[in-house]
DNA sequence: GAATAGGTACTCGGATAATGCCTGTCCGAGTCTAGTGGG
DNA sequence: CCCACTAGACTCGGACAGGCATTATCCGAGTACCTATTC
């Protein structure tokens, strides 16, 4: 069981837009270019956080994504379940205590959730509290007090690399 | 991200161990049969609680598999990391944040781990302790208060068809 | 000189292949049982 | 009658394919900008 590691280069992505912090949106492609990754796949990423309502997308030259709201105000759930498509689920219950004999001769209905499905369900509640309660932004302060110029060498890179040079 | 649904055949396997509580050992084939289940991957599940240790097995004709330890000291975490092969790791950090002109060029020590995945461990700890706090015997009784008439279904089932007719 | 129309380049968005893991299956090694023959 | 041996069958254990989700990629639709032409 792995989640899916397009949430790290979520993350990672809204914590490089809330570092360049900019009145112009910022392309999937330089986003990629910041942590070498590839571009049309985190551009599907980026795709799914638009549709979660993370990032807003503008289309055309000079387009790019932009975040949709304080970083602060965006759990690390919500980026979770954006990348995840909301099946974010550990556990599925598959009610095989319905199945075989045993299942057949007790006909007792079976309205209730089974055990298993319950107690994975307290469990899978708690992992998504956590998850819920924590922003991206203490995330950002977590990671900048790792490595602290991570912020401005962001910056000074995006601001290098505004104009590139053509071939 | 979903759990492999093998968790659920073990965990019911044992609650039917538990059920069966007998002096002989009950080959996988008869616990496939409770619920129905494929025999070969039942078996293949089975294994891998035995190497846990969660299960004891026995080769050979009247053979089989039987609980190493009583079921209120199994956790269904245990269940968890036996079936998952211990990679029961929903976040693993591919350390982005070095990749990338960023990471190169900010050479801070990334001896810290990085804030997303303390993050990410913080909520998989909790979701782990919900698991190791929640017994298969606290899960057995919410199963059978689900469906009170499993327990002796499955023992009439498994007396009836302890000797059984050969073609 | 200013405005407008057209072309161009850039960006997102969804549809389309390739890979790896989970699911499912099989056969061989080992072991216990049961039957048989001998003492 | 009891014991030892042998043959048989049964069970686990690990090695071997198939299906599906995740990963990765591509091309088309839409938009803004820039340029050239006209008034």
């Amino acid at each position: 069981m792995r989640l899916a590691e397009g949430v790290e280069w979520g993350v990672h992505s809204c914590l490089a837009l809330s570092w360049l912090e900019d009145e112009a949106p910022i392309p999937a492609a330089r986003l990629a270019d910041i942590h070498d990754l590839p571009v049309a796949y985190l551009a599907k990423q980026m795709q799914a956080l638009a549709r979660a309502g993370i990032v807003s997308s503008t289309s055309g030259a000079r387009g790019g994504f932009r975040l949709a709201r304080p970083i602060r105000e965006i759990s690390l759930l919500d980026v979770v379940d954006a990348i995840e498509g909301g099946r974010a689920v550990t556990f599925e219950c598959t009610e095989i205590r319905r199945r075989g004999p045993v299942g057949q001769v007790s006909d007792s209905s079976f309205s209730a959730p089974c055990g298993i499905a319950a107690a994975m369900r307290r469990a899978e509640d708690n992992w998504r509290a956590a998850l819920k309660h924590t922003s991206l932004a203490e995330i950002g302060r977590e990671v900048l007090a790792a490595a602290p110029g991570t912020a401005d060498a962001t910056r000074v890179w995006f601001a290098q690399s505004r104009n590139p040079v053509r071939n």
